[in-house]
RNA sequence: UCCCCGAUAGCUCAAUGGUAGAGCAACCGGCUGUUAACCGGUUUGUUGUAGGUUCGAGUCCUACUCGGGGAGCCA
């Protein structure tokens, strides 16, 4: 679906993706990556071509036959006295481990190969053969089993059997190598790849906006101060903490949303997007917030909130086509292991229109529902976890988009509603997660947007940057944030956030 | 930050106020084209920290630390 179409008034720039790269000359040696292949067959060590592949290329049918080199961590031995071993290989390009067989004949076998256990680093050399028994199209017959690194099965953490996320936090520079975290690791990597494909195809510009920033987007103290100051002897100005005398010259902070630097860039080059960290210094403890999250937050000038709509309703459709399509052994994993029912609740919504409903009403729906809240609802207070997760699972069973809420809930920067009292927010509301996505058409009449800014405490001045906006050349523009990392757990079903992210910073904990 | 729950072997968990255990892992042996392999045996503890009550505390009380669930803030 194009957005092309809507009330655009200049064509969309050149694209950087028309400028193609040269091909790279080969490397050396290719790690990882999807070409599964270096520069070319190289001699193995009984003077063979060996051609370095990945697990997930020599688990096909297709490389039955081949001389091939892999590299990667043991996941598990097995012997047989019939005189070899099964070596289960992982390197991270896929969800299965590739069998390994070891014959006795290997000069190493008593010294090393029946050494090997959990995390232990090996190259193998062999060729990939047709495996006789269940669980595994293919096999490598080892010609040889090279150790890099040991680690001692008394003390290495990682077990074969299942561990608690609760314990794998506490060695996360370690639990990559679990079956969950590779997982996790692709689908994030894939998650990221369809944000940039979806904007891209849409004629989006992909905008870097600073991670340092004197402005603060949602008007409250929650933000990480950025100083070079010492803390242990501050200048001190009629008792007050001298910033003239700080690095900026000002107090300054780590971003929590590019949105307002989106909203310049969206006022001059139309459809933008921002991809990148955010953070929040805000105490909270719950399994759906981090101090250090990423974010997507596009905007798009001309769009009015329906048009927002329909955009976030596209864009997340996209990526969950994407993760079904090119992670589906890791969502079939998610599947067994994480939430059964994941799969049929993300092709529920696939298939489902998301509901747009206006605050008013969902309100009156919630009046009516005769469902026992634990807060009450009524008209001009926010709406309670409990509130959205009725109307997202229960009342309607898809995701719902609520709009148009009263103007006290929500920040200056959101576009005033002809009846005066509401504004023209949305909240995206999903089964099993909540709220993933918020945003709103942007107030782009200045002298309404200087009332909202002194309403809420603001001093216009210091905005003058984003009220110029207004001043010159203003237009009708909106959009919304997204966050990466509520989104992994929407599309994993795994129930804490800080299992969707490598390195979870969170209050009291920034371990690894 | 608030409410509730928890912390015992490497991991997951038992143990009416009265001698601290099991499964898994590890190690040894057996068996096996095996695949969360299986069978037998062996090893493993300052019961989160600091106090208190008691003849006696893993167990009861207080504080703290860490973890989990929920709430608020939000993405």
């Amino acid at each position: 679906m194009s957005f092309d179409h809507v009330r655009r008034f200049t064509p969309a720039p050149p694209r950087a993706s028309s400028r193609v790269a040269p091909v790279a000359p080969p490397l050396a040696i290719a790690i990882r990556g999807h070409t599964y292949r270096d520069n070319g067959p190289k001699s193995g060590s009984e003077g063979t071509l060996m051609e370095l592949i990945t697990v997930a290329s020599a688990r096909q049918a297709e490389a039955i036959g081949k001389q091939v080199r892999l590299q990667g961590w043991v996941r598990t031995r097995r012997d047989s006295k019939g005189g070899f071993s099964f070596i289960e290989l992982n390197d991270g390009s896929c969800q299965g481990n590739l069998q390994i067989v070891a014959e006795a004949a290997l000069p190493n076998y008593e010294t090393e190969v029946k050494k090997l256990g959990a995390g232990c680093s090996v190259t193998v050399e062999g060729e990939v053969r047709q495996s006789p028994a269940k669980g595994q199209a293919t096999e490598v017959a080892a010609k040889s089993v090279t150790v890099h690194g040991w680690a001692d099965a008394e003390s290495y953490p990682l077990q074969k059997k299942g561990h608690s996320y609760e314990f794998l936090r506490t060695i996360a520079h370690l639990r990559p190598r679990t079956n969950t975290f590779g997982a996790i690791a692709r689908l994030r990597n894939q998650v990221s790849r369809s944000i940039h494909d979806f904007f891209q195809e849409q004629g989006f510009l992909y905008v870097h906006t600073p991670i340092i920033t004197a402005s603060d987007c949602e008007g409250a103290g929650h933000l990480f101060k950025v100083s070079t100051l010492n803390p242990a002897q501050l200048p001190l100005q009629n008792g007050q903490v001298d910033f003239t005398k700080d690095f900026f010259h000002r107090p300054t902070f780590l971003t929590v949303s590019g949105q307002l630097e989106a909203e310049i860039f969206a006022c001059g080059l139309g459809k933008v997007y921002t991809f990148g960290p955010t953070f929040r210094a805000e105490n909270s403890n719950t399994s759906r917030h981090l101090a250090e999250f990423w974010m997507i937050e596009p905007e798009m000038a001309y769009f009015d909130l329906q048009d927002n709509m329909t955009l976030a309703e596209s864009f997340l459709k996209r990526i969950i086509r994407d993760a079904l399509d090119k992670c589906g052994e890791d969502m079939k994993f998610f599947q067994e292991r994480v939430d059964k029912e994941i799969l049929t609740r993300l092709q529920g919504v696939l298939n489902s229109q998301f509901l747009r409903l206006p605050y008013t009403e969902a309100v009156e729906i919630l009046e009516k529902s005769g469902e026992k809240f634990e807060f009450p609802v009524r008209w001009g207070i926010d709406l309670q976890s409990e509130h959205e997760r009725y109307l997202t699972e229960k009342k309607f069973g898809c995701p719902v988009i609520l709009f148009d809420y009263p103007r006290t809930l929500k920040p200056f920067y959101m576009r005033v509603n002809d009846d005066g009292k509401t504004v023209r927010a949305m909240d995206v509301l999903v089964p099993g997660v909540g709220e993933i996505i918020g945003g709103s058409q942007r107030e782009e009449r200045l002298d309404i947007l200087e009332q909202r800014m002194k309403e809420q405490g603001l001093d216009p001045a210091g905005y003058w940057w984003y009220l110029d906006l207004r001043r010159y050349g203003t237009v009708p523009h909106s959009g919304f944030g997204l966050g990466l990392e509520r989104t992994l757990l929407f599309l994993s079903g795994m129930g804490n956030i800080r299992d969707v992210v490598p390195f979870p910073r969170v209050p009291g904990s920034a371990e690894f």
